[in-house]
DNA sequence: CAATCATATACCCATATGGGTAGATGTAAA
DNA sequence: TTTACATCTACCCATATGGGTATATGATTG
């Protein structure tokens, strides 16, 4: 087998740094297709799968405007990964001195 | 050109399922691989694979114990992630009511 | 209906994965 | 140093991507 499908997973989806700009600018607000091609820097068609993606794991959300097509930001689904991480929380406190205990083992391992 | 490196990105390592299974093991503390590899119920050459990935990502540490090797939790990596999505956590909170101008757009579609 | 603009899809490619298996590498014990 | 145990690597596979280009689909306007 092969590794999970990106778009079934909101981890994924976000794991792209395109998709991740993209998110960015639509903090700013809704955006039609050729914008966000634009400001990406990347061809109409790429955004458009990038878009693809993030729609499909609820991230945007698109909404016809004449002949375009504007997409907007549904964060909701970020979240999930916010809590995730915020588990973490504590550990990444600790881990300064977690590290420090590693640093003395690995001088004591070379001084043996 | 394809996709990015998992192994270069935060971002992309915790995208796979295991690999954030591993890190929430090891919340519980260290861990010699063969015992990661029993509870996540897979080979011992794939825990190894995803603990590579881990480790160079910097969101986990291994020490040598005997003939065993343990590896720890760094989790100071997740702190990127939950702040950059703690970046929208305004907008999931707006999306409820975005989400219902959205629904009262596609009303509005459908009625026309 | 024809012409045009805005997107979405279909393909084609090269490559990164994740999984499974067998063998290499390291380390500890007999 | 020979044997046994614990991991890591090297391969081989099938597949999911992301990128680029050409084309299909939709919608607006003349």
């Amino acid at each position: 087998m092969a590794r999970a499908a990106t778009t079934s997973d909101v981890f994924n989806a976000i794991a792209e740094p395109r998709r991740r700009e993209i998110l960015v600018l639509l903090r700013a607000g809704e955006r039609p297709v050729a914008e966000l091609a634009l400001e990406l820097g990347i061809p109409q068609p790429g955004a458009s799968k990038h878009l693809r993606v993030l729609r499909e794991v609820g991230l945007v959300r698109d909404r016809k405007a004449g002949k375009q097509r504007v997409y907007g930001l549904d964060a909701r689904g970020l979240r999930r990964v916010h809590e995730w991480t915020g588990g973490f929380e504590q550990f990444w406190n600790e881990s300064f001195d977690r590290l420090d205990a590693y640093v003395q083992d690995l001088k004591r391992e070379r001084q043996e």
